[in-house]
DNA sequence: TCCGCTCACACCTTTGAATGGA
DNA sequence: ATCCATTCAAAGGTGTGAGCGG
């Protein structure tokens, strides 16, 4: 996790923000874009997908008008954090599971551009799991500095971007308030939305940004927790994560194998233990940057696992819910009370050999006028031109509490 | 008592270095 | 010398359950 102005300080500290673009497809809960500034250019547009439990691509819609905040702590430009002693030992953090992971297209082939991830609280509440549905339980905690996630590729150009999806599948989450390694730091039992932020460095070595966009999915908003509230979660999660494999149905970590090695323990030592564990269907090929590693499509054991992985007359989950682990399960996703069904809502994609995905069944919705807590049809979005100082990041969340943080916590 | 968090654990995947053959 | 495939070990990610504290 690196702090933007740490990694490339010549970049410059301000930007412009323009006017968004009007939307078109109203098909899917819209992405929204919060700022922009392309002149020369078609506005970019992003496909959403969570990986492993996929979701066709959702058109960029219209944003909502811009509130800017006014900037708070920043630091001075190019002012690199002091490194404080030694890093303590193994950090306390998990990655997202699901990853979200966005398609890009109308990007200047030849620009370069920074992808980044944040996540922003949705509200200023704390949840908790009441059996059927998460549901609110007092105030949430102060909010945590910012933290922002640079994707590894970082700077690259348009076409790098465009030619295929780009996966976030290395952030990590914690909740750790003094994490050191800049692992973006959310509350536990807290409702949190994710947003992908993408800059142009119009020349890399100039003083000043060519331009960001900023996109949020409201069907990417996630409860962050550190154990388990749903027990259907936790079966979605070990069908589609490969690192959880050995909980699996015939894993050596399954329930069953478990109980029995308690009970091969109290008798004596287990006679099986050096039997080998190789299965012969591990992931093949390398898992770069770009693609997210955590669900192979390639694999045929993969993809489809979460549509066993709950039995088809799931009880109610009420409704939508959405959890992201932090310390331990690193993921976010829902309890849609279908989990086992494709939703209809969601085509399968063309050529994307892949099964349908099942987004919107993960989907945190808000009860609003188009399905979600956001407005089907944008509201108009006047034209207003900001200029923000004091360094890129974040952008400002248009909600309540929204307020700009940037650098009051080490970045890496 | 309940609930959420921390920690240790076993199991598994990922990743990159080392190796050997073409 | 280069390229490619394979092997291997270390690092890292996973959920679970016990224990703890508020």
């Amino acid at each position: 996790m690196y702090h933007p102005r740490e990694l490339y300080p010549s970049l410059g500290t301000g930007y412009r923000l323009g006017p968004p673009q009007p939307g078109t497809d109203s098909s899917f809960p819209p992405a929204l874009a919060e700022g922009y500034r392309y002149p020369d250019l078609d506005p970019p547009k992003l496909d959403c997908f969570l990986s492993g439990i996929e979701a066709a691509p959702c058109t960029l819609g219209a944003a909502p008008p811009l509130l800017l905040p006014e900037p708070a702590l920043t630091l001075p430009l190019g002012e690199v954090w002091p490194e404080s002693g030694p890093l303590p030992s193994p950090p306390l953090s998990r990655r997202m599971f699901p990853a979200c992971r966005v398609s890009v297209t109308g990007l200047d082939p030849e620009a370069r551009y920074l992808f980044l991830l944040d996540v922003v609280p949705v509200d200023g509440a704390r949840y908790r799991w009441q059996g059927r549905r998460w549901e609110p339980s007092g105030k949430a905690e102060p909010r945590l500095p910012d933290r922002v996630y640079i994707h590894p590729d970082s700077p690259a150009t348009g076409a790098h971007w465009m030619r295929q999806p780009v996966s976030f599948h290395r952030v990590k989450l914690t909740n750790s308030t003094l994490d050191p390694h800049g692992h973006l730091i959310l509350h536990s039992m807290h409702k949190y939305q994710p947003r992908i932020h993408l800059v142009r460095a119009a020349q890399l070595c100039s003083q000043h940004w060519g331009g960001v966009a900023s996109f949020r999915f409201p069907e990417t908003a996630f409860i962050s927790v550190t154990a388990y509230q749903n027990p259907r979660i936790t079966q979605l999660k070990i069908a589609a994560n490969p690192f959880a494999k050995g909980f699996r149905e015939n894993g050596r970590n399954c329930k069953r194998e478990r109980d029995a090695r308690v009970k091969r323990k109290l008798r004596g030592p287990e006679p099986g233990a050096a039997e080998a564990y190789g299965s012969g269907d591990a992931p093949s090929g390398p898992c770069d940057s770009t693609l997210g590693g955590d669900v192979r499509e390639s694999d045929p054991e993969q993809a489809p696992a979460p549509r066993e992985a709950a039995p088809a007359p799931a009880p109610p989950c009420g409704g939508s819910s959405a959890e992201a682990y932090l310390l331990h399960p690193a993921a976010f996703h829902g309890a849609p009370s279908h989990l086992p069904t494709r939703n209809p809502s969601f085509p399968e994609a063309p050529d994307s050999g892949r099964p349908a995905p099942y987004s919107a069944a993960f989907l945190e919705l808000q009860p609003g006028p188009g399905g979600s807590g956001y407005p089907a049809a944008a509201p108009p979005a006047p034209f207003a031109s900001h200029f923000l100082q004091g360094g890129p990041f974040p952008l400002a969340y248009p909600g309540p509490g929204a307020y700009l943080d940037v650098g009051s916590k080490p970045m890496y």
